[in-house]
DNA sequence: CAAACATATGAATGTCCGTTCATGTGTATT
DNA sequence: AATACACATGAACGGACATTCATATGTTTG
């Protein structure tokens, strides 16, 4: 904490405490693109094992496009990579660290749940 | 990883091995919350200090009525409390967890930053 | 090369959501 | 009690976005 001199100062300067927005921008698309359900399923699923698109669409009752689509928004924020074999593409999460992130939030959901 | 018998396993029983529909929905609203930039900025406000609801607006150059909605979200979400000090209401993270789950993203957002 | 299969892309649509404006509720001061 | 201050709430408007449908691109097989 901070005494009482320095909470003014906090207030006035608060916006070159924030983080560049670039990175602030960076930072919430991929916090909202892990907010939808959809796209969170497919994570939960590329977290159980490497799937292909219509692997995932099946197993999670989603149409194709619907999958393709997200899966698009996830491998522009590299949060998967999708290698291709053959006719079928095989996504992957990209890296492991996406499963704690989820697991932290997780627990928070948990303990904050009403 | 898995053998080609489980992954036949893996794809036909997926659905069963997402978190249940209640969890999942409360994942990804913490995550949706923490999407806008707005909130985020109130998060990493709050982060350096506990503040009012009229610091917030003026350090962050937004309107009381806005920081208002965007905080009862927060609130709704148990990602920080209010306490009410005469006129004024205190609002601080509910917990320094959220703060390493930024973290975590922000380190995600910058080896991944095109 | 034609046909079938897997994935990607584009447009269109309905819904959700962030912000603003106006007003209401709560608290202190004189 | 009346006024001023701090915050909350509700309605409304505009923009973003998730999903669907149709179609295009890419890849293998016959």
């Amino acid at each position: 904490m901070e005494n009482e001199m320095d909470h003014e100062m906090i207030v006035k300067r608060l916006a070159e405490l924030m983080p560049p927005t670039t990175e602030l921008n960076r930072i919430t698309a991929i916090f909202k693109a892990l907010g939808d359900p959809t796209r969170a399923r497919i994570i939960y699923a590329l977290a159980v094992s490497k799937l292909s698109v219509g692997e995932l669409a099946t197993g999670l009752a989603l149409t194709q496009s619907n999958v393709s689509h997200q899966l698009t928004v996830l491998k522009q924020l590299k949060l998967v990579v999708g290698t291709r074999s053959g006719r079928n593409v095989h996504y992957q999460l990209a890296d492991k660290h996406i499963i704690s992130i989820f697991q932290q939030v997780a627990a928070h959901a948990e303990e904050a749940g009403d």
